[in-house]
DNA sequence: CAACCTATCTTTAGCTC
DNA sequence: GGAGCTAAAGATAGGTT
């Protein structure tokens, strides 16, 4: 952007692309903050340096992610209006799934509240908080914990009784029987045919470390699973 | 940044402002382009309208999604470590709620997961996948179709000749059951999938149109289609 | 409301220290 | 490598059509 034209593309010179890297970068946050400041609009940016292994991240990486968490949930939304609607009881049963999504994002949006108060709490009471404020204030964060603790437990107890079974469960069983039922649906068939996957089975008892591997997206823009499951 | 210089605060005029979001948020992603190209950074950026419920996006929904995802994994353990450890009974508290937040992560990419599944099998793939994947797909399926009737045919003819001393009920039924036995291939049982499907009956049906229109041959290498219909 | 205009403000490439 | 400088390139506020 001065002295010279710079052509859009790859600066093979080593030094010379990381200043731009370090110049640029700084110029993007600066907007990215203004944009938002300006149009109080919610936004957010993640940029990866070249060596380093944590990128620069605006706001925040708590805000950061909830930023993303909206966006995985609203486009599948609109996708799934569009579905051919052959197959109601399918749909039911993803709408119950988002449902379930949502209220874990409200209950994760409160923990991270909390959370936040905390370390607020925490920070400020090293540096000027008097004694009688903190006090009062921790009072304040204990209720709240305990409020939430009770919470978390109901619905715990609620999911894994209505919902880990309901899902799970109920998924396999109908796998299961899929062979012995009469007419077993598309999608039935489908996941019978799922089953049979070694990859999946493996997926399926290894929930752990799956969660933390699965090449979500990395595929075209049907994701992973056209690449391994196209056909139903 | 022109004309007049504006103050870093929310704009209150509602045109005024809407207009400098368009226009900045523009910027924005030609920035955030640029900087990926010149120093092949990985980098996203989320932008919320202040209406539209569905935010802009770089440089993808998927690609965003994976940058993010890092995010989750790595962060912040380091601002903590920054502060003065004199209440040390806090930062136990605070360790504590963002392990529960951690564990909610989990609890809801598994729940992210298992939706995406149902939302595959429904056949979001098959709304994905453009026509002419369908074309080159059936000619496929067209082919190992017949493949397998010769080799049935076959099979039979050698049977019935060989074994015309044994029943010939038993052994028809044997080679029938063949394909829906436990040795059926993947790809038989895949077969026999597709067979099941709507889409791919009418598709067989309207054999002649498509022949004409499958690009098949002009693919170097087989390509999506051994993903799709790998074969055995 | 979008497209275009342009004076003015902001960013930054290339240099020097 | 980083800090500072400056001139050129780029972004854009406010206005016009």
């Amino acid at each position: 952007m001065a002295r010279k034209k710079v052509k859009l593309e790859w600066i093979p010179n080593d030094a010379a692309r990381r200043a731009t890297f370090k110049k640029r970068r700084k110029g993007l946050l600066k907007k990215v903050a203004e944009i938002s400041t300006l149009c109080d609009v919610k936004a957010c940016l993640v940029v990866y340096g070249p060596c380093d292994p944590n990128p620069e991240v605006w706001p925040s990486p708590q805000e950061a992610t909830r930023v993303l968490a909206k966006l995985r949930r609203l486009p599948e939304m609109e996708q799934n209006k569009k579905m051919m609607n052959q197959e109601g009881f399918m749909r039911h049963r993803i709408a119950k799934l988002e449902e379930q999504l949502r209220k874990q994002d409200r209950d994760n949006r409160e923990l991270e509240t909390t959370l936040l108060m905390n370390q607020a709490l925490m920070g400020r009471s090293l540096q000027d908080m008097e004694m009688k404020k903190l006090t009062s204030l921790a009072w304040l964060v204990e209720m709240k914990t305990k409020e939430i603790q009770r919470r978390l437990d109901s619905l715990r107890a609620e999911t894994s009784a209505k919902v880990a079974v309901t899902t799970k469960t109920e998924v396999k069983k109908e796998v299961e029987a899929g062979p012995h039922g009469k007419e077993r649906t598309p999608m039935e068939a489908a996941m019978e045919e799922l089953q049979k996957q070694e990859w999946f089975s493996e997926m399926m008892n290894s929930h752990e470390e799956m969660m933390s591997n699965v090449p979500f997206l990395e595929h075209g823009s049907n994701g992973w699973l056209d690449a391994y499951f196209p056909i139903s």
